[in-house]
DNA sequence: AGCAAGATTAGC
DNA sequence: CTAATCTTGCTA
């Protein structure tokens, strides 16, 4: 089932909390891509540095201020577009940063659009690798999630069992606030990968 | 008009 | 550890 207006409409780090575990889908070109939410990061507010609406309104973060439910997508570095899905009431400048997928459909679509040849699990690991293996640019800036072309679904898959919360990645302000979460070790969430411990080494050799 | 910095990634 | 790459927002 498709995500309506409403569960964007509430506080943004519940929307985080509750998207783990639903499914991204785009369909482009026909082809549909799609994966399971495992890891998002919360922007809140002028009063958060690290949110593009710290600096005020301006003509970039325009979606963030707009209603919920609507995508915010944005190039960062001049390189990576990242995608987030607009929280909160109108007005109220917030938004949950897609930043790993463990794919579902269309993972021949998304190794081909990869240049790199990666693994599944390794193919929308990261918020740049997930928006290039999903197709999504600036073409999808201000797209109706609750339209038929980029939406976030429940596809009934149980609720993760062990959702961490930590601090954001990439960051250099707002680091203390834990508005990063995640499913516990696993393979397709970002960041450096935690040490092996010596035994789960042990075991493979 | 010029400039510094940035919600990243891959390669050395 | 650093280059790549370009838009935004700030300063002059």
């Amino acid at each position: 089932m498709k995500l309506s207006r409403d569960f964007y409409n509430r506080p943004t780090l519940d929307v985080a909390r509750d998207l783990i575990g639903k499914v991204l889908v785009h369909h482009r070109r026909g082809v549909r891509t799609s994966g399971v939410i495992v890891e998002v990061e919360a922007y809140i507010g002028e009063s958060d540095p690290a949110c593009h609406a710290a600096p005020g309104p301006t003509k970039r973060n325009k979606p963030l201020y707009g209603p919920p439910g609507f995508a915010y997508v944005y190039l960062n570095y001049g390189i990576h577009w990242l995608v987030n899905a607009v929280t909160e009431a109108e007005g109220s400048p917030a938004a949950v940063l897609i930043r790993a997928l463990e794919p579902l459909d269309g993972i021949e679509t998304m190794r081909r659009r990869r240049k790199r040849r990666v693994s599944d699990h390794d193919l929308c690991r990261g918020p740049g690798n997930l928006t290039i293996a999903m197709g999504i640019g600036q073409a999808q800036n201000g797209e109706d999630l609750c339209g038929r072309r980029l939406y976030i679904e429940d596809r009934g898959l149980p609720q993760p069992e062990e959702i961490s919360w930590g601090t954001r990645i990439g960051i250099t302000v707002g680091t203390e606030r834990e508005w990063r979460a995640f499913v516990r070790s696993h393979p397709s969430v970002s960041g450096r990968r935690p040490r092996q411990s010596a035994v789960a080494r042990l075991r493979r050799s």
